[in-house]
DNA sequence: TATTTGCACGCAAACGATTGCGAAAACGTT
DNA sequence: AACGTTTTCGCAATCGTTTGCGTGCAAATA
């Protein structure tokens, strides 16, 4: 019942060799003759050996695990990142470990500790929002490389994946005073969310490149977006004296409030008022109408991110500086800003 | 700047005991005195002494990580059963290392070797559709235990966890029959499902309850079923000669397909039609109107799974017995059957 | 006082793979 | 034929932890 295991020191003995021969022929070592090598490695195949991973971790103090940390598994953007991280990380030999910060600061400390501890060989961490305080990821920097994506942080001195927020958020609000709106407004986050913030710039590019005023009652900042927060946001700007004529939510799951709110009160969209969102979620399609907004290539920023860490593990030297890597996403136009 | 990392024998060293009694003191090994165990301890904690993992695992032939391998991580119910496992084994000292077989059963194959050679205590599956062939999961089982969950297999002598399929879908057929419907049509996938299977003898057995007759044209199955499908069978009803009352879809993915072109044909939802999907995806609050399902409680499904494997690793003699689990799952009604 | 018992701890092997160093064998050179 | 060089391989240490067994010592018993 119980399987044997074939160690090299089984090979050596049936083949009559060396267990350091055996090794080193298994590992191409040029010291071995291609005879020996074809031998071993015969056999080797023929008992179906694996190396022990955990004497070869032993050994060479590297675990091929990489460390993954997320705030949130179930939100569909970052599955489709994990989905990228596994796949690359997979084609280069790595095992990918998973953790869920629940955008909760100390658990997320907790979970640079124990991946440490679990001899991880790199960590891929999207943060928390309200990450305040650095210390411990800063310590972890410096056994290990850590590459940030998503929410990322200019506090860490580490290569940072995002996407391009500022100029995605600028061809939308363009996209939105092409079709003639005047009055767009904004549900942000405040002023401690790196993304929104950059999303907020894009924004106030576009209204100025363009000789729109800022209106700030149409600036409306919220601390945690949520679809329900975009519900009670849009109940807001419907009751102020004059109405926004666009309404752009920093996220999908608050534009999808917001339309869901406008059609309670048989607010025509986008006649009335357009409404346009951030990530492509799959709820952007079934919403009515459907939601105009920006597709972010979450698989794209997984395999790049691995990229990169793969090779701060492999090039340890390319871990001192701090890349800045962006991916380019796109906007997509549906009915919820122009119908065809 | 490289870290020193604190052993057993720089603790040994500095407290000019043997290393075998400072491992015996950290693991409260009855042998050693109190006084040793506490000044053990203080030092380790000093110095923040962390076990070097693979070592460990090398001695003890046990890494503390769980393998998962699921279909679709993209998959929000999929999800939340991933996180009820990490939660679960995080609280039990176990890593989880997930990958993803994209529903293609080769894929799936080598998943199940790379984790066996990786060296995992235990498996965590969720099988995909259209596994025939089972010999390779079989072998595997020889070595470590493995818990199926939601898409299980009976061709597998291991622990299952599954949910009420034929009671939930009986339920909501009856839901149905409660409000009045007679023509309840179903859009199921083909006989290789088993989920498929029992939730269509869940339905079989509550129209047989209720006195209603079989009508074979109301009975639709697909390969892969999916919101695309949902779109295509539903055209497909509506043309029949005499168009179904309901519409019960065995996902929540093709019931949304359903409700889409209902609306896109006006048919009254649900005065005409009555929809119910299956699995209370986040999708079945933003269609319009509001999705009747079943609730399945993911994190209980994903802890529950942890909870036998875990068992099973420590308590080999277990796993011989192969358990089926069901958890519960509720209806939960919503404007497509019923509006308040 | 001699013997037994139990407590507290140390010695050393073992897990499997890697690698620097040394050495034997084969070959070429003068 | 004597020497140097290259090819090919083995010896042995090493990584950090666990654990069976042995041992010294003190207390308990006869």
């Amino acid at each position: 019942m119980k399987k044997e295991v074939t160690t090299l020191k089984k090979l050596a003995q049936t083949l009559e060799l060396s267990i350091s021969t055996v090794s080193r022929a298994l590992n191409d070592h040029p010291d071995i003759s291609v005879q020996t090598k074809e031998k071993v490695k015969a056999l080797a195949l023929k008992l179906n050996y694996v190396p022990n991973i955990f004497a070869k971790g032993f050994r060479n103090h590297r675990s091929n695990i990489i460390g993954v940390i997320v705030p949130n598994i179930t939100h569909y953007f970052t599955t489709t990142i994990v989905r990228g991280i596994m796949e690359e990380a997979e084609s280069k030999g790595f095992r990918v470990i998973i953790s869920e910060s629940n955008n909760d600061v100390e658990k997320q400390k907790e979970m640079f500790n124990t991946m440490m501890q679990f001899g991880v060989d790199g960590i891929l961490a999207s943060l928390t929002k309200r990450t305040r305080e650095v210390d411990h990821i800063l310590a972890t920097l410096n056994t290990i490389p850590i590459v940030l994506f998503d929410r990322v942080s200019n506090k860490i001195p580490c290569t940072q994946i995002t996407i391009n927020d500022e100029e995605a958020t600028y061809n939308i609000i363009e996209h939105l005073i092409n079709i003639g709106k005047k009055r767009i407004a904004i549900i942000k986050e405040d002023q401690y969310s790196y993304n929104s913030e950059k999303r907020y710039s894009g924004y106030l590019k576009a209204l100025k490149d363009n000789n729109l005023e800022l209106d700030p009652k149409m600036v409306i900042s919220v601390e945690d977006i949520s679809m329900k927060e975009g519900k009670r946001m849009t109940n807001i700007l419907l009751s102020s004296k004059v109405r926004p004529d666009a309404i752009f939510a920093i996220t999908d799951g608050a534009a999808i409030g917001v339309i869901q709110t406008l059609n309670k009160f048989n607010v025509k969209i986008p006649e009335e008022i357009a409404v346009v969102g951030f990530s492509n979620s799959e709820h952007s399609i079934i919403i009515e109408p459907k939601l105009t907004t920006v597709d972010q290539p979450g698989e794209k920023i997984g395999r790049t991110a691995v990229q990169y860490l793969v090779n701060e593990i492999n090039v340890p030297e390319d871990n001192i500086t701090s890349k800045l890597v962006e991916i380019k996403s796109n906007i997509v136009i549906r009915d919820s800003t122009f119908r065809s």
